[in-house]
DNA sequence: CATGGCTATGTAACTGGTTACATGCATCAT
DNA sequence: ATGATGCATGTAACCAGTTACATAGCCATG
């Protein structure tokens, strides 16, 4: 039998020795080929070609320092507006050399602290949080190991940690302002849950002091189309009346849409539907979907850029408030167009 | 001015010297404290607390051989079906201890590759890809590294690696098997790029053989709501007339679904429409869509189970494939049901 | 012919941990 | 008192690279 069985990859010295150089000639043909005797580097990266070397990703950042990994926290995958976030953090990073580790936190804060010791554990050079709730534990873990960290989903001009994001607060009120505009009085309001989540709590938190002058009243569930479909359900059952819906995430508006349509609710006749987040598939709902803009993907592009400077350059960023603006689609209209709606 | 400016992390010898024991007792307080004397052990943490000491992820690396990494080289983030996906492979990883790089390919072989190199440089231990279409500069990079890697999303028992995954063609036979059941005749086959996306190409495959005897015509445009929309524009418009519409991905059903509303075709009544996914979002469509499951949660978690095992313990493990099954709900019902569609 | 400069390469120290092996010392049985 | 045993700790080699510095050979110049 060979015996190639069991033999682990050739290193440095390997190299070295069958191209008959020393490891230094070995290391520069890897870092700096041109400073290299032409035979020798062709010699050399024969030798290499051969045996397969790859040149071990620890050695080399236990010297240079630079692990070109960057972490990302995020509350989970599933919704689309963090996949949009993620997905281009990640095409963005590609640019600056970055891979990125990807860790779940369910909105979690002691999960999150976990998670982030985790990442640092295997060597991430910054990472990205989302909001601005986060453990003491995390806090600390970024003090003592000062690794950059930036926060997304959220703008807060003082936070402790640069945020790169939208004014939650400022979209629920567009949304709200919209609603108002249009003269409903009736509103209940679908939301996620708000432990955990401050993205959630600002934007209930904006709603509430919106429609002070309205009547309202609060659903909370889950953040997914289940979630919307028990909402809207609630909704109709509890309400006397309803002008309108209005959701503090695309995927609760699209369940709530559901199932207004399956109980006979014709959306925006007898009820309006306002939302927030403008997904992809929004504009596909029936009616589509009115909606306040999150820019999620540029988001992520910015969020990555900001971070990647910050770990290659050195240089702190300051905060980034992107713009939300409403996108008036089809499932909101005025109150005095509209048949009421009664539950009774 | 303090001379904390500029200090770099503390590392081992630091930590021992303020100590006043080697580094050998500190290595050991950090990886078998049970070894150390009680005393000693204490006054170690209190200095590792006090310099905000973190070993560095490369020197434990070098050592040990391992970063406890792996990489998911996936075509996007941004379907629902790999999101799922990966969203489950986190999660499962965790237990074992693992974290997850993530980088996308747009199921272009040349950037798959590229990326996998990236990621064996930043010292993955196993990956994930997705298919069985790559570049030969992906094998190339595989034969060399001898790093675990298996393919996901697709069945395959012949493969040079372990599948984890769905028989592509058996999801598209089940589907159509399906529509022929119901009496379909003329069926419009809506799907994504058959370039570099062994998925799509493996359904449209197993349909064109399945409907063999039906009339199909097929309709290729991106995988995506908007991607639905435009095939369903396109099969109106062309198609004489139109019994159903068979769709290769959830997310262009949700398009084909809202074009053929907004033109007034009524589904199921006038067109049936079938699909393959079966997404969270498919059960709360108008009207609920008939589609074949993919188990894509359940695939993240085996495929994470599989690899975690193989670099763990070295044990190869062999393919696997899981079961897809028509999930019938209201977007078809049988030809003798229905008023026929004429576009004309 | 000595000196200087340039290029190509080698030697060995260094990165920050882990760990085999050695040592010191207390305890205990003989 | 003596050797055995065991616990706690230290010394130094080692992992796989990078790199500062040394050196050797070559050619040109004075």
């Amino acid at each position: 039998m060979h015996r190639e069985t069991k033999k682990k990859r050739p290193n440095l010295r390997d190299v070295s020795r069958a191209a008959e150089v020393s490891v230094a000639t070995v290391s520069r043909v890897l870092n700096t080929p041109e400073v290299v005797n032409k035979d020798t580097r062709s010699r050399v990266e024969a030798v290499i070609e051969e045996l397969g070397f790859v040149r071990s990703a620890a050695a080399f950042a236990i010297n240079s320092g630079r692990t070109r990994l960057l972490g990302a926290l995020i509350p989970n995958l599933e919704s689309d507006i963090f996949s949009l976030t993620v997905s281009s953090i990640e095409q963005t990073l590609v640019e600056y050399g970055f891979s990125l580790i990807v860790a779940t936190t369910d909105d979690d804060p002691d999960k999150e602290a976990r998670k982030a010791k985790e990442l640092v554990d295997v060597g991430v050079e910054g990472f990205f949080v989302t909001g601005v709730d986060h453990s003491d534990a995390l806090y600390d873990l970024l003090r003592r190991v000062q690794v950059p960290a930036v926060a997304i989903s959220y703008f807060d001009q003082d936070y402790r940690l640069p945020t790169v994001g939208y004014d939650n607060r400022l979209a629920a009120t567009q949304a709200c302002a919209h609603l108002i505009e249009l003269g409903h009085q009736r509103i209940a309001v679908v939301h996620g849950p708000l432990t955990g989540n401050d993205r959630t709590k600002a934007r209930v938190d904006a709603t509430r002091d919106a429609l002070s002058a309205q009547s309202c009243e609060f659903f909370e569930e889950p953040i997914s189309v289940e979630g919307g479909v028990a909402a809207a359900r609630r909704a109709l059952a509890q309400s006397g009346s309803l002008d309108a819906i209005l959701c503090m995430a695309d995927p609760m508006a699209f369940g709530v849409l559901h199932e207004l349509h399956r109980c006979g609710v014709s959306v925006p006749k007898d009820v309006s539907v306002v939302s927030i987040h403008n997904l992809p598939a929004s504009e596909f709902t029936h009616p589509p979907l009115t909606t306040v803009h999150l820019p999620a993907r540029q988001m992520g592009k910015r969020a990555a850029e900001c971070l990647a400077r910050w770990v290659e350059h050195d240089e702190r960023p300051s905060a980034i408030c992107l713009d939300t603006y409403l996108v008036q689609r089809s499932s909101a209209t005025s109150i005095d167009s509209v048949t009421n709606f009664d539950a009774n």
